[in-house]
DNA sequence: GTGAAAGCGCTAACAC
DNA sequence: GTGTTAGCGCTTTCAC
């Protein structure tokens, strides 16, 4: 293992020196510089990055704690926030909290220890009273998901509500009479949101009823329990939107298997725009959130944080997008 | 932010001492440990791991080198290495390297810089000497899906040509009368493998001809590509057992398409055994290989490896087995 | 049993 | 411009 010392010893110089052509800072001389650079070339020094960061603290490397990294959701906003990570220097540790809080308090606990540059939390019942321990703790967080938060950091969330109605105006358009709604669970706000909006677009109907909504899991299998017993109370319901892709594959797998054909007797819509709604057939119409940009304005937004600009503490609110797909029927022009 | 010598200072010891109850070494009489736990415990400290790494050269960190955290094989692997390494107190890193030489390289020195513990290389185009590299760096590493190596390191594979070989059995068994393969890329020793397999299988049929082998991507689109030369070709194919699961589920979309009916017209059988191959409607039949567990050994024989257990440099060859679901037709009993 | 002190490898005042 | 040196916070000999 060879050390700043050695560089510094076969260059004929300082560590300090070293330390300066090492990082850009401060001056050097021209054919010092040169020689040290030589001196590095030849030893083929690399700098220890543990020694660096117990001196300046900074340990590149930010952290993503996350439900579930086998969630297509997450793992392209993982993915995301690599990249970006990378082309930033930065390193990234991925935690799957399951969405348990003791889970996340132990993460939470652990990347302090290491001192971790920043964290990304996609996990969702992560508290206000995590925020507030990470400002304490001067850990630069982005949050995303949560309500426009009172809290010190920034939030990056999508139009959920917004996109509920617009799913629920296109069933509507392309021809549904009655239309349900499969539901994420109500502990998360995003669910909650998309609820919202459901309700807001059914609003004043005559056909809408309460039992029109139906609770779900954000899972696959969540999307195909509430298909059964939504038919049985609702035969003729025509038109179904899920509160995300995987509640509305679900459903179309139950769907299929029921002899209904999709969208012929039912219409279905999803949320989230994961890949996988190009995978099922017929593909998926959905509420496309931008998932990778989500997670590439968390990684940005995060390490400017880091690097100590100045970034207003702001909700970053994107769009969605209604992806016309074959699940639903085209709408007659 | 409050230091060993904090709690030296209020527990009336030294630092060794408080060090020595910190990690359960030496001797460290009752009621001072007592004492020193107190302290702890008043002023809620918390050993700085990164000074503590600088110190013993143990990070407590590992990382896992894979193509693409979106490819669900990818993602089962990750968080069956994550899971396990949070049950050893160990936090993990990954990698995402599109399979790039480069990006492999860059990787392995930053984490060499950093001082990991240890790697899981799940990346294919890691090459021989990249292992020299970390044994010389005296950095354990578990490699995955390679060709049992000359080099000191662990490998852990499934039964890639016995896998295809069941496949192609199966296929002929539900009736098939002409089986074709879409093999994924020649650089991945899992693509070469299960295509010695299937190659072997069809030996002597007559039927079998080199034109039934058709090169894909281990991706969807790699699969939907594949499908429509090859029915040119030949129409009166009724088996297709595909490289991976992806590429089966591109091939089934692409099918259906054109109006083929699964299985009654063509069986199709993939490998792999994502968890997305149920989502399909048919259910993928399947060659599944234990990937959950395959990222468990993988992290366990790494840490065992970091703990310096005398694990033999050894290959684990793990089992696949026939899944039968509906994209092939039932055995006649 | 416990403490003093020398590192681990690097950064950043401060001095020259 | 360059060198000296005091940390960063913890571990670990080696004395006592």
């Amino acid at each position: 293992m060879t050390t700043i010392r050695d560089v510094a010893a076969r260059a004929g110089v300082s560590v300090a020196t070293v330390s300066r052509v090492l990082n850009g800072s401060g001056y050097v001389g021209k054919d010092t510089e040169i020689r040290v650079k030589k001196a590095i070339q030849e030893l083929n020094y690399r700098p220890n990055t543990v020694a660096r960061s117990l001196a300046n603290r900074k340990t590149g490397t930010i952290a993503v704690i996350l439900p579930d990294i086998m969630n297509p959701f997450f793992s392209e906003l993982a993915r995301a926030v690599e990249d970006t990570a990378r082309d930033g220097g930065f390193t990234v540790i991925f935690c799957n909290s399951d969405d348990l809080g003791t889970r996340e308090q132990h993460y939470i606990e652990v990347l302090r220890q290491k001192y971790i540059d920043g964290i990304i939390f996609a996990s969702n019942s992560m508290g206000e009273d995590d925020i507030v321990y990470m400002n304490e703790n001067r850990i630069p967080i982005v949050v995303l998901d949560r309500a426009p938060g009172k809290s010190g950091c920034t939030v990056i969330r999508s139009q959920n509500a917004a996109g509920a109605v617009m799913a629920v105006r296109h069933l509507m358009e392309t021809g549904c009479r009655k239309i349900a709604h499969i539901a994420g669970p109500g502990e998360l706000i995003t669910a909650q949101e998309r609820l919202r909006g459901y309700r807001k677009a059914v609003k004043g109907f005559t056909w809408f009823d309460e039992s029109l909504i139906v609770p779900g899991h954000f899972s696959i299998r969540g999307g195909e329990r509430a298909v059964s017993g939504l038919l049985e109370r609702h035969p003729d319901v025509d038109g179904i939107f899920a509160g995300n892709d995987l509640m509305a594959i679900g459903a179309l797998k139950a769907l299929q298997r029921m002899g209904r054909k999709i969208p012929r007797d039912i219409s279905l819509c999803g949320f989230d725009g994961v890949e996988m709604s190009e995978w099922t057939e017929p593909e998926l119409t959905t509420i496309a959130q931008p998932i990778y940009e989500m997670g590439r304005k968390a990684a940005t937004h995060l390490i400017a944080r880091i690097r100590g600009k100045a970034v207003k503490e702001d909700i970053l609110e994107l769009d969605v997008r209604l992806v016309e797909r074959n699940s639903t029927r085209r709408r007659k022009n």
